[in-house]
DNA sequence: TTTGCTTTTGAACGATTGTTCATTAAATTG
DNA sequence: CAATTTAATGAACAATCGTTCAAAAGCAAA
């Protein structure tokens, strides 16, 4: 045998990309084969170098596409006042992540798997999204909105917080997204002393 | 050569666990070999199998000896008010898991790697701990001194706050152990609404 | 229908994995 | 000093790892 009848790339392709994404999640970067992702895809181990350079690319790229995702949906709202960019963020923090538990947990969890260079990419994007949290609790301090010690810390302080979500949370379980959003956002919006 | 001189289970032995908690840490169980541990402790990867019948008994024994301290260790003080407690328990989480970087992040990032009889072994240990702030939290919203809508997801929520702390804390930085853990109980304690 | 391109197979590569064990030498005991 | 126990070596095991590549077969365009 050779090429089996329907494959087609813009198939393929992304059925790689899924298949890395939920077994790296499930078991871990380092405990999962190639040929394990191929077996998921329906493929022999030798195709997927059709679509990454190595198995190291897989986990970048996914990383690398779910910081930009991040990044790029962030709300804006930078004329609006700290305690309603806040809110904004707590809530699409938690949003964003509750729709995407595996690569949310693959981002927190290979990082130590990257190679240097991968790392230091994926870790210049966390730090932007840090940052903009950052700014907003800084502009609260400033108009004396908030009231925190030291802002770096309360902003590892929440983001901790509310990505821990993920450990649990499930759609359709016990407590909707909206309900769990909300308690958040009432913890958080206490913990800054707002 | 076969026995070495001055070698000795008594300091063999702890070596090997020292060695596959740092190396474990690290880079991870299922990236690290058993040759890499032995070459840690100076040995071949043949005399680990005199501390440890296999490589999975070496991280669940790591796991179940750090949840147990953990337990252990844990601050009683049933009869104080729920207000004291709470305030213990941060702290003793803080100054805990501070002293223990490498045990914690194994704690946090192997589970996945425990064989699944392994895995609820620990999870009833860890459960059981997230079942004593929550005993904390009841108490203070059953006597009024604490308004959170979900003791569940408060509990979930302060312990991800608080463990949060080891991805950046290092002892002697930019601040003391004392100065995090004043504002992550001043955090707390405002967010629980008390 | 023929030609050329795309996609996959399946075998092979050297390296590395966790683990076992007969052998040997140091340490301890008597 | 002799006998015994303890602790390590180092070679070997089958299995699996990421990756490469010539060959084969489906697909699209002519």
């Amino acid at each position: 045998m050779a090429r089996t009848a329907g494959s087609h790339s813009d198939i393929t392709g992304p059925r790689v990309r899924a298949a890395a994404l939920r077994l790296f999640a499930q078991g871990g970067y380092a405990a999962v084969s190639m040929r394990a992702i191929a077996g998921e895809v329906g493929v022999q181990a030798g195709a997927l170098y059709n679509y990454t350079p190595d198995k190291q690319s897989l986990l970048f790229d996914l990383m690398r596409g779910h910081m930009k995702d991040l990044l790029a949906q962030m709300p804006e709202g930078a004329d609006d006042d700290p305690l309603t960019r806040l809110r904004s963020f707590v809530e699409f923090h938690l949003a964003f992540h509750a729709d995407r538990p595996d690569e949310v947990f693959i981002a927190y969890m290979e990082l130590r798997n990257l190679e240097p260079d991968n790392f230091a990419q994926i870790e210049v994007l966390r730090r932007s999204y840090e940052d903009q949290l950052e700014a907003i609790l800084k502009e609260g301090v400033a108009r004396g909105v908030f009231a925190v010690a030291d802002t770096k810390i309360a902003t590892l302080a929440v983001i901790a917080m509310l990505t821990g979500v993920n450990t649990w949370f499930r759609a359709g379980g016990r407590l909707s997204l909206a309900q769990v959003s909300a308690q958040y956002w009432d913890m958080v919006r206490k913990a800054v002393g707002a």
